[in-house]
DNA sequence: GAGTCCAGGAATTTCCAAAATCCAGGTTTA
DNA sequence: TAAACCTGGATTTTGGAAATTCCTGGACTC
């Protein structure tokens, strides 16, 4: 019988139970609005949406609502859906909920938390560390160490025993993702001197000894370090088309070629 | 030049600026919701509400899938839209979660306040404590008292400069208020013991001394009372009909009818 | 008698076309 | 010249009907 804890994210596979049309085109949109394929600041027009995912206008516009609810895109009255902008101040924002929120469920999920869990955070890093952290196959802009690295922390937060936080610190989680992986836009995949799995390790190991004061500080470092890596990558003037009045330069046309 | 804030809800007025037609329908819905114009567990079937709106399916389904995303109906599956069970329990989270994060807001908002701030909230309690917590009026969900309450907490935190932090407040606020409003569904209204006008007033004297500690000191306890409040109407068993198998009791018939 | 399977009916989801709205460009006017 | 005003085309939004899915009740089998 397994708890009622529903993860950061509940599909554990790659898409698995899409029970409707809407919902798949919802993770679809939103995962290309994370790994970049749109650039900030561009319109995302029905009409090539629709033949680009091979869908109707009415999912199409559900898909669309709901990730703007999550501000994932920008809708605008009667003018449509937009990617929204990147800001250093709103990354920022971003990081600074997560420390708030993570910290706080990070210490309840050490409250509650169980042999299972504990064993599902060390399957969890396991998993993460056992692969190297290759960039997005091109077919999917959702890399497998993306996947892994979700459900670590995830697996870290399992035990939670607020739906509500974690609700909220999905929808941080995938904020936070967009600006992350702005980093991988560059040519340059020069990364900061960073220990990332080491990093994570000493996050689990101050969990699982159920030191809550230790684990919470070392995820918000961690999350600051995030942080300052995203904000290296705002400064560099090539990956962030800052949009012009007309933001159709060559990024738009990227919108209508079909995902095969 | 006004401060570009967002406050806790947008729209000032009554219902001004619903530029679009599932824009009025998810705030029509929103409110009854909160309201308790339909009661726990029972479903939402598309056919009755769009008669009862006045409006199309595509609209009404947009509405429903906003409120979904801000947990004010549950969506399962291809099996449509129900209204949430309330819970002790989930009641317990949210006021937990509005402690942590309106203490963290209104801590900023101190920080960042100007003048101008300090007048609006100045205004906004006096038009509070000028009127009387009078019932809901019949035609409409949302009484007068209720809005200036909104008002005034949102009025509190308008100086707060992390965006996400108020988007996740507001839609805590609303959760709150369907607890809250529990209360008035019981025949009697006989209130605790409880100085709700001289609480605010000790809010307002505390953020406007600039004391951040203290002002969130208060403001926590009176999120607590609040909890405290709901709880108790939570434990009458009158106006919680645990949704049986089928939950058209009566209170079905209701959506049925048209809102003039 | 209990469980499984199958149809009919009801509800939701989706498609598609019509209506409403917005934007760009050109024309007129002060 | 600049501002305001139309007008045509493009885009979004909406309404309603088709398609898909789900639920209920009854018959059939073990």
């Amino acid at each position: 019988m397994k708890r009622a804890i529903t993860r950061l994210e509940s599909e554990s596979p790659g898409d698995a139970a899409a029970k409707t049309i809407a919902e798949a085109t919802y993770r679809r949109l939103r995962d290309d609005l994370t790994g970049w394929r749109y650039a900030p600041g561009v319109k995302l027009p029905f009409k090539e949406l629709a033949e680009a995912y091979r869908v109707g206008v009415s999912p199409l516009r559900e898909a669309l609502s709901r990730l703007a609810s999550e501000r994932l895109v920008l809708a605008s009255g009667q003018r449509g859906f937009r990617v929204p902008p990147v800001s250093a101040d709103e990354m920022w924002e971003i990081i600074k909920l997560r420390q708030l929120l993570e910290r706080e469920a990070l210490v309840d999920s050490i409250a509650h938390g169980d042999a299972a869990w504990e064993s599902e955070i060390v399957a969890a890093f396991h998993r993460l560390t056992r692969q190297p952290a290759g960039a997005s196959a091109p077919g999917d802009s959702l890399s497998d160490w993306d996947r892994r690295h979700r459900d670590f922390h995830g697996a870290l937060l399992g035990a939670c025993s607020s739906q509500w936080l974690l609700h909220f610190i999905g929808i941080l989680y995938h904020q936070s993702e967009r600006y992350r992986r702005l980093r991988f836009q560059r040519a340059d995949k020069s990364a900061l001197p960073r220990d990332v799995d080491r990093e994570h390790r000493e996050i689990m190991d101050a969990t699982l000894a159920r030191k809550p004061r230790l684990a919470g500080e070392l995820l918000v470092r961690h999350l600051a370090r995030t942080g300052e890596a995203a904000a290296a990558a705002l400064t560099d003037p090539f990956p962030v088309p800052t949009p012009a009045k007309r933001p159709l330069n060559g990024s738009k046309t990227r919108v209508t070629r079909a995902k095969r």
